[in-house]
DNA sequence: TTTATATATTGCAATATTACGATTAATAAT
DNA sequence: ATTATTAATCGTAATATTGCAATATATAAA
């Protein structure tokens, strides 16, 4: 093992997975909140933000981009990233609605 | 190698990390919406529910519980799971100001 | 054309994660 | 006391992830 089940899971479900999951490493974390507050950049500026080699960066890059939450443009010999803020909004709209599902609700355990 | 760099990232964003990698499962996902919907429930409640073994489900409730997404009571033989509404409303809360921060800005790129 | 610059890709080695059967621990029921 | 019942833990095999040096690719500058 060491797969990942998927199959018994809504699609739903699994998208949401594959987006926090991509969030849940502290570069990209680092990246993201880098883009939130630069709103673009190349990948050169991460680099030089970050305690990581050039690859790796790359690596979390292409990561990011593979789950939607950066989009990327080929300027000349850079490209430059930026934030995908449909997906974001998408996400933060999913934890909304949990939160007023559990809010006037009293938890009768915890 | 295999080992998440920490070191050189603000505390905020490997705590922010630690929650959003703990939710980047389908079953963690999954446990969490059932949370959502149902409010409270026992481990076996999803062991019914998921295509997973006990074991797995147990581990994955440990995941969410380490993480702070759940709290679990133990009722006699059973523990009683549910979710920790502070925390979704702090990442919630998080997610607002970055959308806020990019929303009036126009991306010059992407 | 040659050289510089910027990013992506490849190929690893080390470590982490996932899933599950088997076992354990701890309470509840008989 | 014995036996269910419920959940946690252990052990382990398979696979995934992480980080980086080295290399490749692709455009720009000289």
């Amino acid at each position: 093992m060491g797969v990942t089940k998927t199959f018994g899971f809504s699609d739903e479900i699994n998208d949401m997975a594959i987006v926090f999951k991509a969030l849940g490493h502290p570069a990209r974390m680092a990246i993201v909140e880098y883009l939130v507050k630069q709103k673009e950049c190349v990948c050169g500026d991460i680099v030089n933000e970050l305690p990581l080699a050039q690859a790796t960066i790359s690596q979390h890059l292409r990561e990011l981009k593979t789950a939607g939450i950066i989009k990327g443009t080929i300027e000349g010999t850079s490209v430059c990233y930026c934030l995908n803020l449909d997906l974001l909004k998408h996400i933060e709209n999913k934890l909304n609605l949990w939160s007023l599902d559990l809010t006037n609700e009293e938890n009768k355990c915890c």
